[in-house]
DNA sequence: CGGTCAATGTCACTTAACATAACATCTATC
DNA sequence: GATAGATGTTATGTTAAGTGACATTGACCG
């Protein structure tokens, strides 16, 4: 085996390999950037380089979007600043939630639904 | 995790990043493809794209080289086609050398020396 | 309904990365 | 000292990737 480090956190992929693995576009890949959600390194010239983790981060976006939550939503769960909108419990009802890969057939933003809970 | 398949044999990485992980030139690697020693994929573009496996057989090239055998050496030993010029006891004699890296100071090609055994 | 915003597509333009080919160089070996 | 193996260097062309502006689509909202 090579001596290459962590193979995990090394940014050895451009962007084009992770459209392959991802499936998804430039454009969304560069966007989600913009938004703050993945964090490439940069080659000399400048060029984005990916992480397999990264790829793992990115997969994670594909998944949540196609859940229903915004990317807003998503930054939030990645980072949780100062949790102010909904409680600890509904964090963690969110996660289970997605764990679960049930509730598919929403419409809109599940945070801003606050998850039809309240009565 | 991912859904990213088998990621040693995935060719994801650009010659560029392969010249990073391996710490040869891009002369060199190419000229190693020249010989048969590697074979990348390339892209629709005709890049090339290298796998974890091929990062690893260059890193066993460099190592060969180092230890004083030359390219068509090395390309005999991976690929044992009709062993003629040495017996099968010649080759494991070279493989147990190898792999002891012991005899580092000699000079020329290994294999034309012969190892030094016939008296 | 008309407007706004979030997410993405598309186009134009520029630069970095990579490809190939030819020639140069250095070092053993014959 | 000519030859062959391994690599450096340079020139030139093509592909991949960068940014920025504008368009589009679908929800949502007053």
């Amino acid at each position: 085996m090579p001596d290459i480090g962590d193979l995990r956190t090394r940014c050895v992929l451009p962007i084009g390999t992770v459209i392959q693995l991802t499936d998804l576009t430039a454009r969304q890949i560069r966007y989600y950037e913009a938004q703050d959600l993945v964090h490439p390194e940069r080659t000399a010239g400048n060029h984005r380089m990916y992480s397999l983790n990264h790829i793992d981060t990115l997969l994670e976006i594909k998944s949540q979007l196609a859940d229903g939550f915004s990317l807003a939503d998503i930054k939030q769960l990645m980072h949780p600043r100062h949790r102010e909108p909904n409680s600890d419990e509904e964090v963690r009802q969110m996660l289970r939630d997605e764990l679960m890969n049930q509730s598919r057939l929403n419409q809109g933003s599940k945070l801003r639904q606050g998850f039809g809970f309240r009565p």
